[in-house]
DNA sequence: TTGCATTCTCTACAGTTGTAGATTAGCATC
DNA sequence: GATGCTAATCTACAACTGTAGAGAATGCAA
């Protein structure tokens, strides 16, 4: 069980942890609830899923609420996830995928300046 | 029925139909069969349910062959896709994802160069 | 024209996923 | 200690998806 892929709602959850490192089912939830109306026990069949998958470990009780840690990594969650991407809606190749994204979604001059100096780096290390 | 969302595999089907433009199950089938082993039924299951979703049509039969037109557009498939894929891995931020393939991904020279100059055309538009 | 191979059609089924109810159980408070 | 919340656990279920078999139909070779 190396690798395991997660579902949509399964890397929202992880997402969510990723960003608070330590969280309980009931806070979860509470976030989660702010965007959409979703069940306390919905949620926490999620975060049951996570917890067999070891992607989420419990760290400490506090009472009777059950705190987690994520233990799956962002980037090794990541970094499959675009791969496969690209495979599925790309034919494999990036460049398009790159080109669309900078010429179809908001870009401040900061995130421009700052993918032009990424891309110059890039072109460093190649040649 | 606007729009309506494609599986993977209904996807792989549409990738061929983008690129061969007309083809028939028997042909999809050979050109998957060639990459992993599936069943022709599995495929036409797939055919059938890209035809249900209007995805793609019948255009005409040679014997009781029948052949297919994609009617879904490639870019009309795309475009919301990497919208869902951003915000779902990326919480939204295209930024993180180009940078990443950028560094991680297999890029030439001149794909470099090129996405050098989608970046100067989009600096320009905005300023 | 008859059988063989190919294709189509229809049906099925198990795994995954989103969803949540029912039931149980632990704390705080009276 | 009894009561009421809240959280945890367990069970369920329908839609979607990948997968394919059975059987019907049809065109072609002999």
């Amino acid at each position: 069980m190396v690798s395991m892929s997660l579902s949509d709602f399964e890397l929202e959850v992880m997402q969510i942890f990723w960003e608070l490192k330590e969280a309980s089912a009931p806070e979860i939830h509470k976030i989660i609830e702010k965007k959409r109306a979703v069940k306390y026990s919905t949620v926490k069949t999620i975060i049951d899923r996570l917890e067999k998958k070891e992607a989420v470990t419990r760290s400490r009780s506090e009472g009777r609420i059950i705190f987690y840690l994520p233990v799956m990594e962002k980037q090794n969650v990541r970094t499959p996830l675009i791969k496969e991407f690209i495979n599925r809606v790309f034919l494999g190749k990036s460049r398009p995928l790159v080109a669309h994204i900078i010429e179809q979604e908001e870009l401040s001059i900061k995130d421009i300046e700052y993918l032009e100096s990424v891309l110059r780096e890039k072109k460093k290390e190649l040649k």
